[in-house]
This record gives structure tokens, C-alpha cells and sequence, in this order.
DNA sequence: GATGATTTGGACGATTTGAACGTTTTAAAT
DNA sequence: ATTTAAAACGTTCAAATCGTCCAAATCATC
């Protein structure tokens, strides 16, 4: 009922930042985070302050959950260290069922111990899952609600990882991207999203349904170096190659084109104009790696 | 509700400013806090005494909705705080820019500094704003893409919002709801969740597009107490009013379910089942209310 | 690389905070 | 008026935080 906006003591906020204590206090101190005192001249942080620091001095939340309340009762099924495979199908079951907190927890504790990338964490389970739910929906597994909110589940775990990592650079290359008119499917752009901010870009996802002339829009306002586009689902091969086209040919020649996404398995991509067709995220973070080398270059 | 209230105790105050009820007796007890003692030694704290202490102490509540002091005009949108169709005016230019970081600490800002619960904020910039947002993009004077990258950043907004919220309890009443096949704006059934969480329901947002058997399904898994039905759009009356009837002829009659959403405004009710019918966010909450209160008594 | 300046993080006794607990007051029901 | 449950009282004490000082680490400059 109550609204919660508790106030933070620095040594909560030194543990969430991965700082000391005492560090966290000499910035309070100097003015860098705003602090109120209690009668005895304890420190208290509000969350609002805490995360003006984060903005202004472009940190991250070293362990978020030490703040966000997200102190969840632990999980009764410890998964351990047990093999990807069952881990997938865990996770699988767990979002099938709704349960959003133990799938933040395979995640969280997969990114921390793997040391993994988090967009790659996210794509091994996440990716996997929705393709699993999806196919046991198409045979009447499951019901459409428990897909459409492990949907909604997987967009928030993916926010949330999003909102742990530092904001871009203003020298990052600019990167916008989406899906086109049909395309319905969030979870792939977000993830893309996601990759590329954490290797540095500035990733703007601009949503689904897009028509070609909103991404030319987009790029004129933009001026972006990279282009995605995601391919979740085609209806009519022929138009969507001709949509294709259109883009790239009202693209200035030095904006890289990136398709990308499972419809594009079946397609044939003779009528495809790209600068690369990526089957699967490790590729698109790799050409994106290329790129901003020879950009930088 | 309880009556108008001129004196706090500590235990209330402590609440109202996130400290032990300890201290507060102790800030008293040194005159930091003025006190009145009834003649049985009890302290009473006037809401004079309250905020002469939060001005000396530049503190601000951190639960002010505790203290009486903010008592919600109606369910309408209007705060009676000056300048907000400017700022509603400035956080929709902020988010036609896509600027997710103002929208945020707009958000926030006013979330703090008026004590109104956080669904009851973010419903007063958020609807209105993707309503200035749609029309501007049916005049065409905005694209297609800042419209999309306007409800992501909203989606956002709204789920780090709710992620700083408690979690429910184990005795919460349970409520579960979506949109039908058809409807497709997330954004409303998403605030729905976070204002019903906000006041202690364990609330799911199921998704977008559902059909009525999938609410049926999902009935029967949650067994909730109510069940929401956002329509933000309807292209069939006919064959909504049809949808609408078989989901609750196929419900249990002690499940209430409520209607609510900008296309229920230009539609005949007649022939709708409903427990309730909302035209705002707010009527939803006080009717969440009456319903909570009658089951537990 | 060396050197000086700045930032960080740990250690310390002194002070403040918050939880516990048995007793007293309050308010509501009988 | 009496009874009774809930809330507030005062006290005590362990845990947390305070301010301060200083060594180690990092950064900038030559």
C-alpha cells in the first residue's frame, strides 16, 4: 500500500555501487550525491539521488538488487551448477509459469559466475525459451496468455539488464533499429538493443511495425553509422524484399544495413540488399565490432 | 478512511519519515521535534511541529500519503499543484524527443515532491502524453517511429517503477488481466498492474491480444479476484459485446470483472456484463479498494 | 620511469540509531 | 462502569554510523 521510497545509508550505497564506505561518504560531502541527515547527522540517500549520481557520473549499479528491494525469498529449486542444457529447460519451465523473479535469478547468477556479456546470457536463455513456448503453443501445449506473458516477462529482464549498464559515450557510434510493418515481435529488437549498448554503441530500439519511410526518418534524424532490422516473421516474401530495397536505397551509401533475425533462415536473400545478414546475435555483435574499428580507423 | 487527523504519533511520524519510532521519540525528547503530551505522558505531534521539523532538517517525507496530508482531490487527473499542464506539456516534447532520462527524472521528481502514488503519476504524464503523441502522429506532424519509441520508453518508465515496489504478499487478493484479440496497446493494461500492485493486490499483467479463452484459462490458473479488461480500441462492437459476454458467462460469478479504457467512452453498454466500468485509472483503484475491503470482512 | 598531486579505502573511538521488552495509557466494546 | 486489545511509554543494549586520520592506490606531468 505504502509508497516505498526508503532513504539508503552509505554503506548500502557503497555495497550497490562497489565502492567503500568511506568514498561514498566524502561524496556525499562534496556535493556529488544529495544527502539528507538524520538529528544525529546520519547520511540517508534517496533512491531519486542516488541515481542523479549514477547519471551525472556515469556509473553503474554494481549490484542493483542490493537496492531495488529485490531481495526475493531464495529459490527451493537450486539449480547449481548444472549442465546449459538443463539450465535452458529450466529456465524454459520457470517462464511458462510465470515465475519472473527465479528467472531474473538464473541471470543474474548466470551473468555474475559466467562473466559473460549479459546480452549473451540473455540470448542463451531468453531466445531459447521463446522459441521452446512458442512451439508448445503452436501444439497446444500452453495457453496463449502463458506466451504472451513470458513476452512481457522477458522485455523486463531485459530492461532491467539495459538499466545496470553505464549510459554511452557521446563519441559511441550511433545505432537505431526496429522492425518493419508485420513484424510484431519485440523481444528480438530489444535484445539487439541491448548487445550493442553493452559493447559501447548508443542503440536506440525504435520499436516494431515500422514502415520504411519512419526508418529513413529515423536515419535522417539520426545520422546513425548502423541500421538494424530485425526479421522475426514474413508474410509476403515480395513485398518484404521490395521494403528492403527501398530502405537501403534511401539510405545514404555509408550507413551499414544489419539484417538479422530467425525468418530469415527461409528466405532467399538474393534480392536482399546488406551490409550484413546475421543468423544469430554473436554475429551482429561481431560486425559491429568491425565496424567501429573502421570507423575509428 | 479515517477522520481528519490534527495530532501524529510517533509511531506514525516514524513511518511517514522512513526512521525508527525510537528516534522520533528521542528527536522529541531533545526538542528537535516540538511535542504535546497528553496527561497520560503520550506524545502527540501537530502537523505544524511535523513541518517546521522537516524545513530545519531539509527532509522530505518519504511516505507523505501516510500523513494525511495529500488527500487526492477525485479520481479525475487533477492535482490542484500548479504548472502541471506545463509540465505535461514538457515531458510529452520530452518523450516526441525520445529523451528517456528527463521522462524519467520528471517521473520521479514530481513522485517525490507530491507524495501521489507513483501509478497516480505516471498515469497523469503517460496517458496524456501518448495521446498528444497519437494525435500529433495523425496529423502527421510527428513519425511513426517516435510514436513506437515513445510507448518503449514508457514501458520502460513504467517497469522501473513497479520494480521498486514491494512485493506482494501472500495474502494479497489476486488480479490478472489484458486486452482481447484485437487490442493491441500495452501501455494502459501495464499501468492498470502498476497501480494495482502499488496498492497491495498481487497483480499480473497477462499481455496484449488474448483471446477470451485464454482469460478463461488464466481464470482458472489464478483463481482471482478480479479480473481487468483494458480497451484501448475496438473495430467490432458487435463482436467485442459477443467476446465480452462469453468471458464472463465462462467466469465464476463471485470473480469481479472490470472494463476500463478510452474506447468504452464511444460505446453502448447495454449489452456488456461488467462489475465495474471505468473511465480512469482512479475510478479502477477506488473500486479495487471497495472490493478488497468487502472480502475482508 | 620517476615524482608530486589527487583519490581511494581501511581503521579508530565516540556517537547515533533501532530493536526488544515489561509497564502504563488509550480507546473501544461489553 | 468494566473489560480488553492495541498502542505508546521508558529503558536498555547491540549494531550501525559518525568524523578523522593515514596509508595505499591511481593519475598527471615531466
Amino acid at each position: 500500500m505504502a509508497a516505498f521510497q526508503p532513504f539508503f545509508s552509505p554503506k548500502q550505497v557503497a555495497k550497490a555501487l562497489d565502492a567503500s564506505e568511506s568514498s561514498v561518504k566524502r561524496w556525499c560531502d562534496q556535493g556529488a550525491i544529495e544527502t539528507v541527515r538524520t538529528v544525529g547527522g546520519h547520511r540517508k540517500i534517496s533512491l531519486d539521488a542516488l541515481q542523479r549520481f549514477l547519471e551525472v557520473s556515469n556509473r553503474t549499479l554494481a549490484n542493483p538488487q542490493l537496492i531495488g528491494l529485490r531481495v526475493a525469498p531464495q529459490s527451493t529449486t537450486s539449480y547449481g551448477v548444472t549442465g546449459d542444457k538443463e539450465d535452458q529447460i529450466a529456465f524454459r519451465k520457470l517462464l511458462a509459469d510465470g515465475d519472473e523473479l527465479a528467472c531474473g535469478r538464473i541471470l543474474r547468477d548466470r551473468i555474475q559466475r559466467s562473466g559473460a556479456p549479459r546480452s549473451r546470457v540473455a540470448d542463451f536463455f531468453i531466445t531459447d525459451a521463446m522459441h521452446g513456448i512458442g512451439d508448445a503453443w503452436d501444439k497446444s501445449e500452453l495457453d496463449a496468455y502463458q506466451e504472451r506473458r513470458g513476452c512481457e516477462i522477458c522485455l523486463r529482464l531485459i530492461n532491467e539488464l539495459r538499466s545496470s549498464l553505464p549510459f554511452p559515450s557521446p563519441t559511441a557510434p550511433i545505432a537505431v533499429g526496429g522492425t518493419l510493418s508485420g513484424d510484431p515481435y519485440q523481444i528480438p529488437t530489444a535484445l539487439v538493443e541491448l548487445s550493442l549498448r553493452e559493447m559501447g554503441w548508443n542503440a536506440t530500439n525504435l520499436g516494431c511495425e515500422l514502415p520504411v519511410e519512419s526508418f529513413l526518418r529515423a536515419a535522417n534524424d539520426y545520422q546513425p553509422t548502423m541500421i538494424w532490422i530485425s526479421v522475426s516473421t514474413i508474410s509476403d516474401e515480395k513485398a518484404f524484399a521490395e521494403s528492403e530495397n527501398r530502405l537501403v536505397d534511401g539510405l545514404p551509401t555509408e550507413t551499414a544495413v544489419v539484417l538479422g533475425g530467425r525468418a530469415l533462415a527461409s528466405l532467399s536473400t538474393e534480392n536482399l540488399q546488406y551490409s550484413a545478414l546475421c543468423n544469430a546475435l554473436g554475429e551482429l555483435t561481431d560486425f559491429a565490432h568491425l565496424l567501429s574499428a573502421s570507423k575509428s580507423a
